[in-house]
DNA sequence: AGCGATGAGATTGTCGACAATTTAAGTTAT
DNA sequence: ATAACTTAAATTGTCGACAATCTCATCGCT
């Protein structure tokens, strides 16, 4: 069904690059905990790999902003604040605000008609109540209209750094959350705006589209106070 | 007069730190041309250092986005490009005018003192015509209102990222461009809205800010063809 | 002559050992 | 008992050597 997100599947050649896909991977979902230390020769005999490869992997996890690092004394997994999921969503609303704004000026004819296709077979699973909608389809959207921007810097900004760092906080807060038919509708006029080549309304509506998420986010952080 | 600005000193305490400072300064300012590969034999010879940190600088570099590595080949300077300005501008715009945004909310009330004072000041030497203001000058402002955000995920993005970029750009293309008494008047009213609380003021007119700043490289780069 | 295989040379990736620094425990003196 | 100093263990930073991979020129085949 979302066959088309392979496309973010990225390719692990070297050894560093496993490590690296793998340590984060460990780290996003939690099961090295937010606000452990990476020992250097802990993790070099846990994967069997020299202790270069998973310095190298660590210094990738810190250029994500995944973990930091302090020289001569190692690196910790960032902890995880209220404030830091909202500090993230602003720039969130940022980006992506411009990368609707750019999708809706560069992207093409048959992107567009792709993008509405997808809208439209998810229209059926939100109206079949399928849950999975939720992760992969809202990834798949918001996806989309980024790499439709055409801007590699954005791309990459999105892509490589921010959207792993807000997955490790949706999945360690517990937040797998529904929004489900509400979010659908905004997509659907976003996808309207780009449709008409209206870059600014594309931009005010992805912007508006996150900060719901935003508040949403902050209503359930109150409540599990 | 701009002693604030060491507030973005970074001090190198390990070799990589040297070496990545002085690669990244020796590719900015053009002495490494852009393009051009880099070797971690050659440069660990000439730095008189292991190939070790030479491979550390050069990932971080990496991140950075000023060099580009391909694995098992080696890394690349990356080349410019008038649509690589572009693109780099279009997410200062983006993030520079979510920071005033910040700016206008969180920035302390003698944090704005200040600002204003710094203005006052820079106001006499355009007057006066002193010419280094467009450099340091307007580098002082923008940091400011980027520290000014207390955002810190934006501030690194800036801070770290494109403002290195950006100079790369600017010292490589020869745009150590004028604009300087309009940028002026246009730094003046930023800093009223922030002055005023008015977060979304300040964003729309520091959007315009780096909107013309964009349209006046444009148009150089139109008059070098 | 054109095209694919082959091999030498050079470059990057990986490794284990050594050096430098931090951390924490233990000791001593006030 | 507290504070400062000393020292030992552990961790990170750096190094040179070896292994794997790519590049490119040469050679052979159709």
């Amino acid at each position: 069904m979302w066959a088309k997100m392979e496309f973010f599947q990225e390719q692990a050649v070297t050894s560093s690059d496993k490590a690296f896909f793998r340590l984060r991977k460990e780290i996003v979902e939690g099961v090295i905990p937010s606000g452990s230390k990476l020992s250097e020769t802990e993790l070099s005999t846990k994967y069997q790999v020299s202790r270069a490869v998973v310095r190298e992997a660590i210094n990738r996890l810190e250029a994500c902003n995944i973990v930091e690092r302090r020289a001569n004394v190692g690196a910790r997994v960032v902890s995880l604040s209220p404030e830091g999921l909202i500090e993230l969503y602003q720039v969130r609303e940022s980006l992506e605000g411009m990368a609707a704004r750019l999708a809706a000026q560069h992207m093409s004819a048959q992107e567009i008609t792709d993008l509405n296709a997808l809208l439209n077979s998810q229209s059926h699973e939100v109206k079949n109540a399928e849950l999975y909608y939720q992760e992969a389809g809202d990834l798949d959207f918001h996806y989309r209209i980024i790499l439709g921007s055409k801007n590699s810097h954005l791309i990459s900004m999105l892509v490589n750094g921010l959207y792993h760092l807000v997955r490790m906080y949706r999945v360690q807060l517990g937040m797998a959350g529904p929004r489900v038919t509400s979010a659908f509708d905004e997509h659907k006029h976003i996808v309207q705006a780009i449709s008409n080549r209206d870059p600014e309304l594309a931009e005010m509506l992805m912007r508006r589209h996150i900060t719901y998420s935003k508040n949403n986010i902050e209503a359930k952080l109150q409540n599990s106070l």
